[in-house]
DNA sequence: TACTAATGTATGTGTCACTTACTTTGCGAG
DNA sequence: CTCGCAAAGTAAGTGACACATACATTAGTA
């Protein structure tokens, strides 16, 4: 049995597929999105520079693979951070944009890889689909404060506005911009306020 | 006399510096801000590959001459946003974010070039300095609107927010998220109403 | 046990970023 | 006017990379 989770000595990898992802994530945190290279992935791998082709069409074949991955953690990130506070609370929809930035913090990398994809982003369904994903569940939690269905305009409206602002805001942060001079630090009071203002009409209608 | 606006002829090129940055930026929107080459760069100004070492240390740092020229042309589209409003209006503000998202949406390339930049941002001064200038030019409407100083933490904070929406609704409609399902296609309304929300309560205290 | 597809390697090609050594030329001091 | 130098260009080389092709090994199945 070889050792599964660093290396090879089967000639067969066994799980390179899975490998490759971990590394390339690891790759893009330390050396940014560009600093990444499928040879030294697969060089982390223990695998010839040739192998992972076997398992991606392509380069961007494999940073969507990463996308997709992010997505999904940052999806599960989101509903954790909802289901903490009760349904239809203003807290709910704030916890949802703290998960979205603490997930931009936690993985500046792969947040810039997952949105802002260059190449090929918009042909693979799959990672709309989970793009979409990630919006619903702020688009449920802000239909219950609102007290409409998610498929009703304003619904759809403040929850784009919301999303917007928290997106906005995560870039912000991982760029720096926020540090030294117009820094908010701490982000909940900003989202809370945020989340208040923006959702306020609709409620009381 | 060579001809200056497209190629060689006198083996002293005479303009290279300011072209290069121009072929950069054609090719940055073309090709996306990965799929750009030094290289290619040279050869569509009709120099050899070599030839732009004699003006930019390394491929960074011709990149972030690109974005400090796209955030002169950024600082300068707010400002004439806002100055077709009266001071102190709420259209002012709005007129600023939407200066802002014509800009990303009239240039993809170079907007994810001087925001998102990664190679050597932080370390560039003129950069930061060209960055505040353009927040700058918002944080005076915003004060104009609510009544207090630039420097107040209020006008600060909400001017904030503001960039944050606007930022985020920006990268939003260049990855394409807004098209197809959540779409709020026009973003006058939208920057309007964003503003309203926001600013709203400073401006009655 | 033999076949076959999946998965790996070795090797080659073209491009790129960047370096070094050399060449051309504009321009200022004498 | 011309001499000389520094600025700005070239050619050629290095090492890394993306990707292709041909070949080797192995796992599972008939």
């Amino acid at each position: 049995m070889p050792d599964k989770t660093t290396a090879r000595s089967t000639y067969h990898h066994g799980d390179l597929r899975a490998q490759l992802i971990a590394a390339v994530r690891d790759l893009v945190e330390s050396h940014g999105p560009d600093g990444f290279s499928v040879a030294e992935a697969a060089r982390r791998a223990g695998v010839s520079s040739a192998a992972p082709y076997k398992h991606f069409r392509d380069r961007p074949e494999l940073l969507r693979a990463v996308a997709a991955e992010g997505m999904d953690r940052l999806r599960a990130a989101m509903e954790a951070g909802c289901a903490r506070h009760p349904a239809g609370s203003i807290e709910a929809v704030a916890a949802i944009g703290q998960a979205y930035v603490d997930f931009a913090r936690g993985g500046p990398g792969v947040f810039r890889l997952v949105f802002g994809l260059t190449e090929g982003h918009a042909a693979d369904t799959q990672l709309q689909g989970k793009g979409w994903n990630c919006f619903s569940v702020l688009l449920q939690a802000v239909a219950r404060v609102i007290g409409l269905s998610e498929g009703h305009p304003q619904v759809q409206e403040r929850a784009y506005m919301l999303w917007a602002t928290v997106h906005g805001h995560s870039f912000l942060t991982i760029d720096g911009k926020t540090t030294g001079k117009f820094a908010p630090g701490a982000d909940w009071p900003m989202l809370m306020q945020v989340a208040a203002a923006i959702l306020r009409d609709g409620r009381a209608a």
